[in-house]
DNA sequence: GAAAATACGGAA
DNA sequence: TCCGTATTTTCC
């Protein structure tokens, strides 16, 4: 008799035994799919390992064997093990984040075949570098060439689909051979899966999902703009195509590319440890003028006046405007959690212990810290000038464009935004944008005026600092002459740091400010979300997990916080959120496993998020 | 995650 | 003691 161990896409752990019918003994093998009956219905399972013999007593018949051929490889088994570990979910979790959606569906793949290893394959060695500066993609195409040459594939990751449409073309002219174009819910999403799979060697380009291609041979992979947080999935598993990669290129053998304008903190800490390199590639044009001016230095009249413009910054358009410059003025878009700033000196009240913002409350009248459990009253005054008001404030500023408009009425004005893109001729005077146009690496403004800065640099988030510099270091390089940044912060290192074009002395201080704080890339945080309709239900079962892990004594995490979700409600549900430290994630994920199944509330799910972002 | 099994608790 | 409902367990 043979049994097959199999797991299942649901938050279940596993495997769980199946016999397999004698008939279809020689027709499985670890890595196909199967029909199951599973609680009386009809699941897609995956075969991670066979046995001939078994300690269930009442088994179930495996229903049919989907695969002749394996869709998983033996690679691709252990990564996704690997990643069920790191990120605490179920094997199958794991593997269905790694399969286009008709696989996972079930859908037959037809004749396929997965061509044997090419011989002798020479190691790229495990090597993981970092590329610095704009014309980061020669170097992508040298490190292709290098690995085609060497009889292996790659995988190529950008943060969307038009940047890795661009280096589509690129690369497949240059290279002369066909490249494939990967990511979820294209139309042919497992026609081209088909074709990867099938092909000894090849080059695949795609967005984050693209790091599970079942490319053989795989030898190197290449990360672009590897700081941006769309290498991160919002969905169960949480996992980050960096980490993947960096996991997948040590089972495969294969080299690291990351590439990007500002390392990630995670990726500068290697270099720390000894284990990336950098190369850096001299920029296409000179650094322009960095200023920043203080809106708490501003003459009284100017501050009073509450304008989004300094006097400096609307001289330095206008003077731009009458030589026939472009101008782009940046807004902060995304939303912006509540902070507590004094109105007359501008300081922002930040918890002792961690030096993130603090959060008012606005039912218990207080204001506390999310990654740690200090809070506090709210001050009657400043306690920085002593005089001034606390004001809690997400400045509205969808008002630029007709600030602006006021301001220059001789001026065209125009929004650079999602619906409006900008072509190569920039017809306007003036543009406004948000984050999403250090996209557009082929624009060139003469001045860029930054406005609202603080928001971002204020958000109650450890990596504000990191998000923020990468944000400023982007503009830059979209400035061919003069950058003014506006805050009442001009002091913090973020700034200094983007004066200087000084890349490497942000991070060495952030790094430094890390290990202190013991963040991220040091420690790993570990957030443990809870949502149900009923409030009361689930900040019971928030503040009942809290204690009860609290209870135990434990190496393995460290409890810090309790606080209501960001945003506590979305869509009818309530949420709530429990995070802790860890030194090592599986070690943590194990406790988590065993702790998290006791004491269960109904009509609470209960997620877990390794190293949010 | 969700059905099945079990505990709970109010009314007769 | 019965039955509807809330909670906990188990899924092979």
């Amino acid at each position: 008799m043979l049994y097959a161990k199999v797991v299942l896409g649901l938050p279940i752990e596993g495997p769980f035994d199946y016999l397999v019918p004698p008939d279809s003994e020689n027709k499985i093998s670890p890595g196909a799919r199967v029909w199951v009956n599973f609680r009386n219905k009809k699941e897609v399972a995956y075969v991670v390992g066979l046995n001939s013999k078994t300690k269930i007593k009442k088994i179930k018949e495996v229903s049919a064997v989907i695969d002749a051929t394996a869709v998983l490889d033996e690679g691709m088994l252990l990564l996704t093990r690997r990643l069920a570990k790191y990120y605490c979910c179920s094997w199958g979790e794991a593997i269905e984040a790694a399969l286009p959606d008709e696989l996972r569906k079930g859908k037959g793949t037809g004749e396929i075949s997965r061509p044997g290893n090419a011989g002798e394959i020479s190691p790229l060695g495990n090597d993981v570098f970092f590329v610095q500066g704009q014309e980061r993609l020669p170097v992508y195409l040298r490190e292709i060439k290098e690995a085609w040459a060497a009889e292996r594939s790659a995988i190529v990751l950008f943060t969307d689909i038009t940047e890795a449409g661009k280096a589509k073309k690129l690369i497949e002219t240059d290279l002369g051979v066909e490249v494939f174009l990967a990511f979820r819910k294209q139309p042919k999403e497992l026609e081209v899966w088909k074709k990867i799979f099938q092909a000894q060697k090849c080059i695949v380009i795609g967005t984050r999902s693209s790091i599970f291609s079942p490319v053989n041979n795989l030898g190197l992979i290449i990360i672009d703009q590897e700081q941006d947080q769309v290498y991160k999935q919002e969905q169960v598993p949480h996992y980050h195509a960096r980490q993947v990669a960096l996991i997948r290129a040590k089972i495969c053998g294969s080299k690291v590319v990351l590439g990007g304008l500002v390392p990630s903190l995670e990726s500068f800490y290697l270099t720390q440890e000894g284990n990336l390199k950098f190369e850096i590639i001299p920029p296409r044009q000179a650094y322009p003028l960095v200023q920043v001016i203080d809106s708490r230095r501003l003459p009284y009249p100017e501050r009073k006046s509450k304008s989004i413009f300094s006097k400096f910054l609307s001289d330095a358009i206008y003077a731009n405007l009458l030589e026939k410059r472009k101008t782009l003025v940046f807004i902060g878009r995304k939303g912006f959690a509540t902070s507590a700033a004094c109105h007359n000196c501008g300081v922002v009240l930040k918890c002792p212990r961690c030096n993130i913002n603090l959060v008012f409350h606005f039912d218990e009248d207080r204001l506390r810290c999310h990654h740690c459990n200090f809070e506090m009253e709210v001050p009657k005054i400043c306690p920085s000038c002593r005089s001034g008001y606390i004001k809690y404030s997400g400045i509205g500023t969808e008002k630029v464009e007709s600030e602006l408009a006021r301001i220059f009425p001789q001026a065209r004005i125009k929004i650079i935004n999602e619906e409006n893109k900008p072509g190569s001729n920039l017809d306007a005077d003036i543009f406004v944008a948000t984050s999403s146009v250090i996209k557009h690496r082929d624009l060139s403004f003469d001045l860029i005026g930054v406005v609202a800065i603080d928001n971002s640099l204020n958000r109650v988030d450890f990596r504000a600092g990191e998000k923020t510099f990468a944000l400023l270091i982007g503009l830059a390089s979209l400035a061919s002459r003069r950058m003014i940044i506006q805050s009442a912060n001009s002091n913090h290192h973020c700034f200094q740091a983007v004066v200087k074009n000084d890349v490497r002395v942000f991070l060495k201080e952030e790094l430094k400010q890390r290990k202190q704080l013991n963040f991220s890339p040091y420690k790993h945080m570990i957030l443990i979300k809870l949502r149900g309709v009923s409030l009361d239900k689930v900040k019971k079962a928030a503040q009942d997990l809290f204690e009860r892990l609290s209870g135990i004594k434990t190496s393995s995490i460290k409890l810090l916080s309790l606080n209501p979700g960001q945003p506590a409600k979305l869509r009818g549900n309530f949420y709530y959120q429990v995070l802790m430290r860890a030194a090592d994630v599986e070690k943590a994920g194990k406790f988590l496993r065993l702790h998290l199944k006791e004491g269960h509330f109904s009509g609470i799910i209960v997620t877990v998020d390794v190293d949010p972002v």
